[in-house]
DNA sequence: TAATGTAATTGATAAATGTCAAACGTAGCA
DNA sequence: TGCTACGTTTGACATTTATCAATTACATTA
């Protein structure tokens, strides 16, 4: 691991607030890596052996059942995986891969377990964690099944322009057939819900969104940070 | 609080490898009550006071959006809700009611919160179960983007089955139209569903299921573990 | 026992979503 | 530069799911 990838997981809300002591630990016994694009990291079904943290890249989570697949969630830079598993000692449920070249540091299980057991501080940014992750994954749940595929896309545009800093103009930072997978539609089904939008003032050319009507989107996605405030 | 409700609580999973005096404190400020039929206990989006916990009857988990609602789950004696937002004082996603006439005991989240920092063996049961319960709704999203709404019904009824001791007849617990939102679709869809089950040996008369042909009804359900079994 | 209200079912139809094949566009590479 | 591979879009069509209205079944209570 490299000195300079240090202190950029200290700052992590996992670790931030543990005794010098279990950070070093932890530390310790843990691997970076630097994997190429589409390389698999983790096969469902596999034991649990590793937390692992993206430090860089992008990383898909995603699941299959019988010739289907699908994808969960997309993870960037400081966020960490699969923590659930990791303190249950279970198989993961998920599968996980990159999607371009990506730096991550793996951490393992054992050793978080152990150290969750001795670091009371650890143990609380831990369940603070997982609460947080259990939510999120509660308000995907709601968005599935209380929304049409047109109204969860127009969502999930409103929350990216958020996070990209408000602005009328930005850009989508994953490919459209992943987007499709994550809102639970197919490709050409996007494609369509796209052009849906259009009267409602967006606009999307390749990867470039322009949100020209924000009033009118909203009347048609009517965001609650229920579901869509991805804190609190 | 009835003395014999104390011995109950203390058996949970979530109670019963913490310290005595630690037990006695939650103990302390819980409040028990019992609830008539389709009281709401929670409404969506208020502060979470709370931890909930069943100790008799049925409490249904639901989620409303734009005059939509949908079932999440339902809880029955020894389940614990809602854990997430206690323990980080946020409001709840998720609105409860009761199902039936129903004992269900409230510790004030702070009192949770307060224990959660004093006592290890509490944190571990909290993370423990927390992270239990996100892998209980990844398995739920993994099964409703991966699957039809048949293969749900299909997978649902073997897994009850088995949870009702794996014979050839069981009872439905739930009325037909929510699980029908359990397993997001209509309860229309539900009755037809439960028709295109029969040539697969399903027979379901009221509350009355029988799988005649296990064989079969695997075939067209493929169940997996990692979807189907509650436990890891 | 009859009356009532609610849940469940059924049929007809509509809407949403998926599938397949083809065309188009673009990025990477020889 | 041109080729190739692959993602995206489009159109035609199939399937799945929802909606609406009507009926049936069932449980509760007067």
């Amino acid at each position: 691991m490299r000195d300079s990838d240090i202190p950029a997981i200290r700052s992590l809300p996992l670790f931030n607030e543990m005794a010098e002591e279990s950070f070093t630990e932890l530390v310790r016994g843990a691997y970076v890596q630097n994997f190429p694009p589409h390389m698999e990291l983790i096969v469902e079904g596999d034991p649990c052996d590793f937390l692992h943290i993206v430090v860089d890249g992008s990383v898909e989570l995603l699941a299959n059942w019988n010739d289907r697949e699908t994808t969960m969630t997309i993870l960037r830079e400081g966020a960490t995986f699969i923590l659930a598993a990791a303190i249950r000692d279970a198989p993961n449920l998920m599968s996980a891969r990159t999607l371009e070249r990506s730096r991550v540091i793996m951490i393992p299980a054992e050793d978080v377990r152990a150290v969750f057991e001795k670091d009371h501080a650890f143990a609380r940014a831990v369940v603070m964690e997982l609460a947080y992750c259990y939510r999120g994954v509660i308000k995907g749940v709601k968005g599935l099944k209380l929304r049409s595929s047109i109204e969860r896309l127009a969502n999930y545009l409103l929350k990216l322009q958020k996070k990209m800093g408000g602005g009328e103009t930005f850009t989508l930072s994953v490919e459209k057939r992943r987007l499709a997978s994550i809102l639970g539609m197919t490709p050409e089904n996007l494609s369509r819900a796209i052009k849906a939008l259009r009267p409602y003032g967006v606009e999307i050319d390749g990867n470039t969104v322009s949100i020209k009507k924000p009033e009118d989107i909203r009347v048609l996605a009517k965001p609650t940070p229920l579901i869509d405030d991805p804190r609190s």
